[in-house]
Parts: C-alpha cells; structure tokens; sequence
RNA sequence: GGGAGUAUAGCUCAGUUGGUUAGAGCACUUGCCUUACAAGCAAGGGGUCGUAGGUUCGAGUCCUACUGUUCCCACCA
C-alpha cells in the first residue's frame, strides 16, 4: 500500500541509496544482453557546475534509462576532467596564487586538494539529481590510469608519425603564457582604428598609402605585397619602400591573397600579425622579426617602444606618425578579433616549438569519419563540417603550464635527439624519471626533460579508449568500441567531438561512437547565454533540486526539442511538481483496486478497455519513435498528455463499474489499468525515477518480480493500435465531456444526478457497448443512444436534491 | 560574406508523411470539496500560424523571395 501523502524530501535520497547499494545500474561484463555504451563528456572542473550543465547530462541520462527498460545492457561511466588550463585557472582564483610563483609540486598538490574537493561535490549533485551512471567505471583525467592512456597515445601517435616537434606559428595568449589550439578561440567584436600610414617608396617622393589597424608591428615589418592583378600598382612590384619611423626599407612583392577593395589594397607584412602573415612568411621564407614578447610587451626591435604593452605603444607610434606627416588618415573600425576562450585576451602569434598532431592532412577524412555517424539532431553535423573544412592549422598540444599529463618525452642534451618513453614506464613524469637507455642515436645519458603539459583536450579526448580499457585489455576494447552513443552540448562539437574522432582513428582505425546526441543550452530568463562572466545563472541546480525535488528538476529538462537552447522557466518547475503529485494519486487510488490482482489470461474486455489500451499501444509507439531520435522532450509530451487523458477520462469512465460492478466487468477494467499503468510507470521512470521507484516497490513489485522498476522491461499490450477504435472511444469521452459542459454551464456539482440522457451520434453501435460506463461517468439514470450524422447530447432533466 | 536553427495564444512550446472548425501547459475568467488528487476537476475567453508571392481540389506544414532573431564559420591590410 502506499502512504496518503509522498515526502520527496526523504524518499527521494532513500531511493538513490538503495540504487547504489543494490549496484542497480551496474553493467554486467557476463551479461549476453545487447550493449548499450555511453561515452559522456566528464565535466571540466573549472567551478561550479551550472544549472546548464545538469540539464545537458539529465538529457543524455534519459536516454539510458530507456535503453536499460527496452532490455539493453547499459555501459555508462562518468567522469570528471581534471587537468589542464581551466583547472589551473580555478586553483588559482579559488587561492589567490599563481603557479608561476609556486614550486611545481606545491601547486599541484595544491591542484589536487582543490580537484578532489570539487569532484566531491560534483558527485554528490549528479547522485542527487537521479543520475544513473555506473559510478564503479568512474574514472578521471588526472589519474594515473587515464595519464597512462594519454601518454600512450601519444606515443602511439609518435611511433605512426601523427605527432611532430616543431618550431611553427602558434596562437600564444600572453596572459595565461601558453600556445593555445584554433578550437580555442573565440571571436569578439571589437572597436578599434584603421590608420592610413604613408610607405615612401625608394628614391622618390611618392608614397604608397598602407591602411593598418596594428601600427605596433612596423618594426616587424618584412615586406608590403599588392594583388598581381592591380594594375595602378603593377610598377610598384620590385620596388622598395621605407617603413614609417623606422626607415628601413622592404621590398614590394606581388601575392593573390591581396585583396583589391580591402583597406587600399596594399598590405605590410609582418611576422606575424595574422594568420595570412604566417602564410607568407613560409612561403616567401621571410625574416622572423619578434615585436612582442611572451607577456605581450614590445620587443628591442621597436626600439624606442621597448618594455611598452602592445596598446600603449600603438597609441605612442600613432602619435609619432602624426607629428611626421605620415598618418594620412584614422577610420573607425569595428572588426572580429580573435581571443583566448579562457580569459578572453587577444590572441599573439608567436614562432614556438610544439607538439602538434596531424590533423589538416587528413581533412577528407575527417569528413568521411563524419559521415559515419549518426548525429542527432542531423542539422548539427554542419557545425562539425564546417570546423573541419576551415582548419587552418595543426592541432598544437602542448601547453606551457604545469597541472597536467606530462609528455613522456626528453631530449637528449648531447645531440638534442627526442627519446620518447618506453611503454612500460607509463605513466611517466620526465622531470623525475629518465628514459630506461642512453640516447639511440649519441649514446649520450643527459636528458632534458620535456616541461609542458598536455592540452586539456588531448587527455580528454581519450575517453572512449579510457572506457574501453584500450592497450589494457585488448578484447573488451575490441568488443566494445566502437561505443554506441556519445552526447554532449553543441558548444564543444569543433573540440571534443572533433579531437576524439582524430584520435580514436589513428588509433583503432575506426569511429569512436555510432550515434551522437547534442543537446542545447539553458539560457539565462533574457535570452542570453548563462556565463560565469555575467553572473546571469540565476538558479543554482542543488537549490532548485532541494527545494522542488529531483524529480521536478528532471522534468524540467525535457524542455524543448534536441539541440535548441531553452530558456530557464520556473513554470515549468510547477508543472513538474503537478505531475509528480498526479502520478502518485492516480498510482494510489488504481492500486486499490488491483490490490490482489493476479495478471494471467487476457478476460473479455469491455470497449472502452479495449479502447484504452488501443490508444495506449498508439502513443507508446510514438514514444519509442521519439526515443530513438533521443528527442525526450518529445516523447515526454506524448507520454504526459496520455497520462492526463487516462486520469481524467478513462478513470473517470470506469470508476464506478470497479466499485460496483460484477467480476466479470471489474477484471476487464482491472486488466486494461494493471496493463497500462505499470508501463506508463516504467515510462515515467525515465524522467522521475524516484516517485517512480517508491510506487513501483509498494505496487506493482509483488507481482512483477524485479528488484528495483528500473531492472524491468517494456512490454507491449495485447490491443495494438486501431484507429477506428480510438475515434470511438474518443466519441465516448465527448459525451461525457458534453455533460460536463452542461453542469458546468448550470453551475451544479459534476455528481448532480441526471435523469434521461439523450444522446445521437454516428457512432451509436459504440457507445451502446459502453452506455453504462457513460451513465455512470455522467450519474444519469437513464441512457437513450441513437444514430445521427453528428453527435448531439441532451440532457433531459436534473434529479432535484434534497440537500 | 558563407552556413544552420528559429518565427504558431500574454508567456513557454507541440503540430509526425500537406486533409474537416490550429493544440497543450502556465497565466486569465467562471463554476464545482466529485467514495484518488483543491498541488484537484470542469467549462470558457484569447491566434488573419513573421511578410509577400507560388504549387495544389486543399498549405501552419511544400517551393521562392524578403524581414526579424539566435548560433556556427570566415573576415584582424
């Protein structure tokens, strides 16, 4: 039996416990059962987990809960990434410290401490919000197990030639002081200047007129190209000019890549200001001049500039090409400038040795590894296509920062060889442990230990080889990659996705996963993105869980369709709480009558039964449908209308015939409920798994025999859908629906007794069948059914009342 | 500049392959304590489906153009 009343606030936790006690969710390595394995993106430890990111993971959990319930052997590990830049960025904020001015080993220790307090947290809020991971795969980037698989990879992409050290233009963000990847930036628009600088050409009293927003790079400069098609310019080719303020002169060269309507169709080269100078400078093979250091300050070559940040040296050279006569002109710009995604400064391109892994070489195959996937909704694979057609560089993996998965690397001080690690090593910190032999090509024993660290991405992007237990145990690996299902927020889509794709294939030859699921963003009540920056995350998800309840919390994520951003709603929280309580009711009040049931052989079902289950079989169809596009949202507006048709219509019509009737009539209403709500329950137990579970073992458990509903499985009912059937029953609930409308309209209680009911419709044969569950939904007395073209309902007289 | 999503009731969103009078929840109005639920039930008001064309017997749904909006990418001369 269940209690009166459900107290979420202590069921809902005993509940998780006994799921972790029990290892409900357990995968069984023994099982034959099909797999069902789902690579989940571990969330970054960067800060507070935001109400976004619960909503994001509670969408994919949906869909393992589903396919535990259509019989599948669930493979859903989680984990937590915790290396790398955005966790250093938190270490140091939380502490007010910077690792530059820390040994190696505090701050990570310090790191450590932080990371583990974090993860804490961070369990604790998935366990309580349902989560139905296998916490006995937990796994986490900074372990020694995923460093191990990090750092085999990397020496797996070293020995297939996919990984290489080079000196190479490199995004440089001279705040946080490392090379940074292209996935990492992002755009901002930025207002600036356009200044007209006058380059007098040698010999002569004539200039040419070159438009530049970055005047702090002419001491960098190294030539001025014009398009080989301008024919104004065509004489200028081979020509010298003498750059600004520093009057030393560069050569005019001719290059397509000019554009002719663009500034006055005149660049200056300098080494670099941007990517097409990158461009040119391997192809011309032009001189390397560094006008900013790594923090980001003028070089020596700028002379008197020197020690000057880059800002406070554009406007003193502004000043300066003023005061000569050689700024013609300033325009206001508005131009997209490139920025570090962490900290959001500009981006340098400096000349750096780095580790990078081929990726532009393989573009063609990227795509077609695109292909093989099936991305959900199909729309968000162009953002994949798009990211890989415009690669423009090398994936750079090496960051100059120290809480991270070390390279398995040293070079060789006597010749500068590169001795990579021996697998067995692994995994290896080479700042504390040399290589196993002398240098293979010297025989030299003084090694230099690789410092950097490994970008977040290459440890993270591991994760299918990390849940697979590649080069750990080769046949699980084999058995189950590639994995079944990946999800993740379509944020990270040019990052995580693309890089596990690169790497899985370089490594096992094959797609990391069959299907993807990205889900949308929660945004803020206005509209806006919610960000740690703007402060806009109004709803912190171990509040809003507290205080409405996992259940409503997860009922809240089925906002929307696959892919979209939803906005944050408290409505919906309401709604969330109304079906709860509706479910719980309506399981309470069908169990007394099933208190005992025996499910056996099918009895002869009344219409209306039969009608019930028709339409239940309609919409469990739908459901699945939804389901297998993973659109919950979908499915569960299909389940919830259902449900609320069920209580308010076929409970309504059958009620008093379970109350009073004869056997015969009472097993046919209990046949068709029994049927229909332990699937509804099972459905339901996707998204409120709790209120669920406490029905389920105070129910139905006695008669279906597993331990806990979410070890049951669907089961599909004996009346399928039928069309015509459903129209009928439908014509039924109009019925009593007309008279609901004429009490209503009378303003008399819904029980006011009715004497004659007169009613006509096409389908009159029907509702003949069930004219005694429509006399008892309406109290009429008397029922009179006859055929006509439409349905029309009199109501021929009230029963006075005496009270 | 290239691409994608989106535009339906005051708000948040459904609307499957084109098929009668366009739906739900919230909000609003009115009535009802009905042998489960007042966190409930019932009834109701409210929309020329972004604009303009087109295809069709028939368009919220398909096509074209435009407009608004969000996002991705490119654009730092």
């Amino acid at each position: 039996m269940l209690e009166k009343k459900y107290d979420f606030k202590t069921r809902e936790k005993y509940w998780q416990d006994f799921w972790q006690e029990k290892g409900t969710y357990k995968f069984d390595p023994q099982s034959n059962k099909p797999i069902f394995s789902v690579d989940t993106p571990p969330p970054t430890v960067s800060g507070k987990i935001h109400i976004g990111h619960i909503f994001s993971y509670c969408q994919a959990e949906f869909v393992t809960r589903f396919k535990r319930l259509q019989g599948y052997n669930v493979f859903y590990p989680m984990g937590f990434d915790d290396n790398g830049l955005p966790t250093e960025l938190l270490v140091e904020k939380e502490r007010g410290v910077k690792a530059y001015n820390l040994s190696r080993e505090d701050f990570r220790k310090m790191c450590m401490e932080t990371v583990e307090k974090y993860e804490e947290d961070y369990k604790k809020l998935f366990i309580s919000v349902g989560n139905s991971a296998d916490w006995s795969l937990f796994y986490h980037t900074v372990s020694p197990e995923c460093q191990r698989t990090s750092q085999m990879s990397f020496l797996d992409l070293y020995k297939k030639d996919k990984v290489y050290y080079a000196e190479a233009p490199a995004l440089w963000c001279t705040k946080c002081q490392t090379a940074i990847a292209q996935s990492e930036l992002e755009s901002e628009e930025k207002e600036t200047t356009f200044n007209y600088i006058k380059f007098y050409i040698e010999n002569s009293d004539e200039y040419v007129e070159i438009a530049t927003t970055r005047p702090e790079f002419l001491c960098a400069c190294d030539c001025v190209f014009v398009n080989p098609k301008d024919e104004k310019r065509a004489n200028l080719v081979g020509k010298r000019v003498r750059v600004p303020l520093y009057n030393y002169y560069v050569p005019v060269l001719a290059d397509d890549k000019v554009e002719l309507d663009k500034g006055t169709g005149v660049v200056m080269c300098c080494t670099f200001g941007d990517q097409t100078d990158t461009q040119w400078f391997k192809k011309y093979k032009l001189e390397l001049k560094v006008a900013i250091d790594d923090y980001g300050r003028m070089t020596k070559l700028a002379g008197k500039y020197e020690g000057m940040k880059t800002k406070e040296a554009r406007a003193e050279i502004i000043e300066d090409l003023k005061n000569q006569g050689l700024l013609i002109k300033q325009e206001p710009l508005t131009h997209q400038v490139f920025v570090h995604e962490r900290c959001k400064n500009e981006m340098e391109i400096k000349l750096k040795k780095q580790w990078f892994i081929k990726t532009l070489e393989n573009k063609q195959k990227w795509l077609e590894l695109g292909d093989q996937i099936k991305w959900n909704p199909s729309f968000m694979k162009s953002r994949y296509t798009d990211w890989v057609e415009n690669l423009m560089m090398d994936w750079c993996i090496s960051r100059q920062k120290y809480f991270g998965v070390p390279f398995p690397v040293w070079y060789c001080k006597d010749c500068g060889e590169i001795i990579v690690a021996d697998e067995s090593q692994l995994p290896v910190n080479p700042l504390v442990t040399n290589p196993l032999h002398s240098c293979p090509k010297c025989g030299g024993n003084n090694f230099e230990p690789e410092k950097d660290i490994m970008d977040t991405w290459a440890t993270s992007s591991v994760t299918p080889l990390v849940n697979t237990k590649w080069k750990t145990d080769d046949e699980f690996c084999k058995k189950m990659l590639p994995m079944t299902f990946r999800t993740n927020a379509h944020d990270i889509i040019r990052t995580w996705d693309f890089y596990t794709i690169v790497k899985n294939y370089y490594h096992t030859d094959t797609i990391p996963w069959q299907n993807v699921m990205i889900t949308g963003f929660v945004m803020a009540g206005n509209g806006e993105k919610i960000s740690k920056s703007k402060n806009n995350a109004k709803a912190d998800p171990a509040n809003v869980i507290a205080n409405n309840s996992a259940d409503v919390f997860r009922y809240w994520a089925t906002t929307g369709s696959l892919g979209r951003d939803s906005i944050f709603n408290e409505d919906k929280l309401k709604t969330g709480a109304k079906l709860v309580n509706k479910v719980y009711n309506a399981s309470k009040f069908v169990w007394q009558f099933l208190e005992g049931y025996k499910p056996g052989e099918v009895p002869t079902l009344k219409p209306i039964d039969r009608w019930i289950i028709s339409k239940f079989s309609q919409m469990q169809a739908r459901f699945f449908d939804y389901f297998e596009k993973y659109e919950i949202g979908l499915a569960m507006n299909e389940l919830e209308s259902f449900f609320w048709n069920f209580c308010d219509n076929y409970i309504e019509l059958v009620k008093v015939r379970l109350y009073n009737a004869d056997e015969d009539a009472k097993n046919s209403a209990k046949y068709a409920m029994y049927g229909v709500m332990l699937e509804l329950l099972k459905m339901f137990s996707i998204y409120i798994p709790h209120v669920t579970e406490e029905i389920y073992q105070n129910t139905f458990k006695d008669t279906v025999h597993t331990e806990s509903i979410n070890n049951t499985q669907f089961a599909t009912l004996t009346i399928s859908p039928d069309k015509d059937l459903i129209r009928k029953g439908e014509e039924a609930c109009n019925v009593v629906s007309q008279v609901r409308g004429y009490k209503t309209d009378n303003k008399v209680s819904l029980k006011t007794e009715l004497t004659t009911l007169k009613v006509t419709s096409p389908y009159d044969e029907f509702l003949n069948l069930c004219a005694d569950d429509i006399k008892d939904a309406t109290n009429a007395r008397e029922v009179v059914i006859s055929h006509g073209e439409n349905l029309s309902v009199e109501v021929l007289g009230v029963v006075e009342s005496n009270q």
